[in-house]
DNA sequence: CTAGGTACGTTGACGTTGTCAACACGCAAT
DNA sequence: ATTGCGTGTTGACAACGTCAACGTACCTAG
């Protein structure tokens, strides 16, 4: 089969992007750790990019997993907003660089229609997963989402431990200033 | 005198950026840029991720002016919300790149703590800047600029724009749903 | 059964990049 | 005058992304 083939050289290039960063993604690399050769990765990915767009996309579907489960059924709109956003930034410490590739690959790569509609989808979804309901407008959904994003991105470059806090305590802030309604 | 050479070599490096992307700024273009040669950066920096970080530390004392600027003296804490919001995601929107690569070059690159501390500091003083007075807690202001940043983001990288909304809805969203204390 | 195409993988090679060593120049101080 | 340092250059190297050429298995049509 090719598809195990593609899924394992992105199951490499994932344990070299945890093991040693974004820079120790080479196509030279991923082959070694497949078993392959150098140019493999070109039977099944256009670009370099793509195959980062593919384990990207891999990462938002496991991110979007563990949120769900980390909202799970929780009743009232407070502690679903506290449970969100906790449950968000814990994925993006737990895992920094796969998180922040999300991002980074839209940013250096062009254009990566796969990924960005996959992003989309799952923000879709999270947001509707908090505000409980389809009723809730688009606007409040990305509102939501634009803060979670914000407070990963700041929690995973170290700036907000720097000042005695931790993200609990920006999220409590956060949870405190909103009022539903 | 030297420091002309290396603020050349950064001006150089930003007119890459700006025409280019990231991966447009090489050394060998900066040098040519700047009418100087390859590694004439070596003598100013010690890394091509050094002089990311000098152009990144430029981009966020540009950033912090212009917002500030845009903050200016609103009386009202809600005017004052949306117009550091605004002018945010406003300058990220003018200089994506630019914007970008601040954060960027924190992950791509270990460690830069002129970097990180500028960042810092720039995000106090506009966290300030928006309070009004110095006696709101760390967590509130922390809230806010990481809301700024999520924005600023998303809307760089179009996730705004799929859903027939722009930044101004997302950030009429923000601040209805901010109460104050 | 054979011929040919297709999917998959390899090696060789090329241009580009970051980086360093070696060298050269000019200026200041001893 | 000599020494040293700051600044700049070129030559060279390894690593990288990428492509062309080639090989090999397999499936399918005649």
């Amino acid at each position: 089969m090719a598809d195990d083939t593609r899924t394992r050289l992105i199951e490499s290039a994932l344990a070299l992007l945890r093991a040693g960063g974004l820079e120790a993604v080479t196509l030279r690399a991923v082959g070694d750790a497949s078993g392959l050769s150098r140019s493999a990765a070109y039977r099944h990915f256009t670009d370099k990019t793509a195959l980062l767009a593919a384990l990207a996309g891999r990462v938002v579907l496991d991110l979007s997993e563990q949120v769900s489960a980390a909202v799970g059924s929780t009743d009232d709109l407070p502690g679903r907003l506290r449970a969100f956003y906790q449950g968000y930034v814990d994925y993006a410490m737990r895992h920094p660089q796969e998180y922040r590739l999300v991002f980074a690959s839209e940013f250096l790569a062009g254009s990566h229609p796969e990924l960005e509609v996959a992003v989309d989808e799952v923000m879709d979804q999270l947001g509707l997963r908090v505000a409980g309901r389809p009723g809730a407008a688009k606007a409040d959904l990305l509102a939501l989402l634009c803060t979670a994003h914000g407070l990963a991105e700041l929690a995973t470059a170290g700036h907000l431990t720097h000042k005695g806090l931790d993200a609990a305590d920006v999220i409590d802030a956060i949870v405190r200033n909103h009022q539903g309604r």
